[in-house]
DNA sequence: TTGCAGTCATGCATCTTTGCGGTACTGTAG
DNA sequence: CTACAGTACCGCAAAGATGCATGACTGCAA
């Protein structure tokens, strides 16, 4: 049951060809004719699979732009959640939201670059990444719940609960203000050719940065 | 062009009339049938309406449900930013926040019982609030902003704009919370009647109670 | 090799939501 | 009273999204 890793199986290989010819038709299509002429129709078609199946593979039509994958996360919450964490709460929080965002989508980088071009045009496919994070927003405030739970002065539980909402939103927000500052300068795409110091870092970096500075003044 | 409040017109009373019974048979629908067995067009045809029409008066089903309306807040918010604002720039936002939630639609008691009868039923229909504020945020954004920018040391634009965004969220996630909290309390009918200190207080207060105690932690 | 159990792809039906266009009604000025 | 302008209502079509049922395919074990 948990054989993992070795063998992908031709089954899995499928799939995943599956899932990358429709994140290139879906990509292709709206930088070719805008984001409401590539409707979920046209991207099935040319990716060759039945509408229905589309949703077999995204959750909507902006998460097969984004290629944000469905589940996948699950694996890197509980993962991130394990760690040891001698970090900062916070860091880790925005970690997970980063992660679940799928802000460092690793892999092919044209991709990549196209998508940073479809976000700076459509700016509301940018949004739909917070979208994907409201989904998740139970599992995630639970993660978020055990990470404070290290440093807290353990409230009640309701309250914890409670806290950590709190303390996700700030991160969650930071994070979509930090991506979409960084999307707007973003006008220099031999900089993000190379990946120098990687997209998400700079996003991670901005975002802790906004945080930290917002939250002192509030109080 | 300018007459005001002194006579609705025969076109204004119809309106506001549709608009209610639209409110009353949705709510009624839902508690009677479930959420999802309450269609638009069931809700329709009982409000004797087009399903189309009753678009033109809610954003959403769950819109209709909680009785969201569609602007009308404009105005409010006109109003709190206009205001001296002695006051913490954080209860200002809150304030902000549980007007646009529409968290104390004023009104009939009947239908707001129903309501939270609704809301406990079905917590996801509680969340579309959050959604309603979404559908809102560049605007609240502004609004917060102004707010920010008389007790803040004078950042450049984007930094503020970024620091609006995630004290919104802030109190947002908060109001949030403490909607959910109450509404899963909320089993005393009896002591929703009277509306002693008025629901919309108690989530206020929640509220507030709930940022500082987790932005003091935070840091 | 064969067969079984679990997945996958797909068709079909349904629901929510939105844009467009036409028709009917309201308020008002002449 | 009448005509005109502005709304409101509604039908229609299309798009995004989801549940259900069915047949096909894969992986594995006998």
């Amino acid at each position: 049951m948990v054989e993992d890793s070795k063998k992908p199986g031709l089954r899995d290989r499928k799939r995943t060809a599956t899932r990358a010819r429709i994140e290139a038709a879906a990509v292709d299509l709206v930088l070719r004719d805008g984001l409401e002429a590539a409707t979920v129709d046209a991207i099935s078609e040319r990716a060759d699979i039945s509408p229905r199946t589309f949703f077999n593979y995204f959750d909507s039509k902006d998460a097969a732009i984004l290629g944000l994958k469905p589940q996948a996360l699950e694996d890197d919450l509980a993962e991130q959640v394990a760690r040891p964490s001698d970090v900062d709460p916070i860091e880790a929080v925005v970690d997970l939201v980063v992660t679940t965002m799928g802000v460092g989508h690793g892999g092919d980088a044209d991709l990549h670059q196209q998508r940073v071009e479809i976000m700076r045009r459509h700016p509301e496919v940018a949004s739909s990444q917070f979208a994907q994070l409201n989904a998740r927003k139970n599992r995630l405030v639970e993660q978020v719940r055990q990470l404070l739970a290290r440093t807290a002065t353990f409230p009640d539980d309701a309250e914890l609960t409670a806290r950590a909402t709190i303390a996700l939103a700030v991160c969650a927000s930071a994070v979509h203000a930090a991506v979409e500052t960084w999307v707007g300068t973003a006008d220099s795409p031999a900089a993000t050719d190379i990946d120098g110091p990687d997209d998400a870092d700079v996003i991670r970096q901005r975002a802790l940065s906004l945080i930290h500075s917002t939250l002192k003044e509030l109080l």
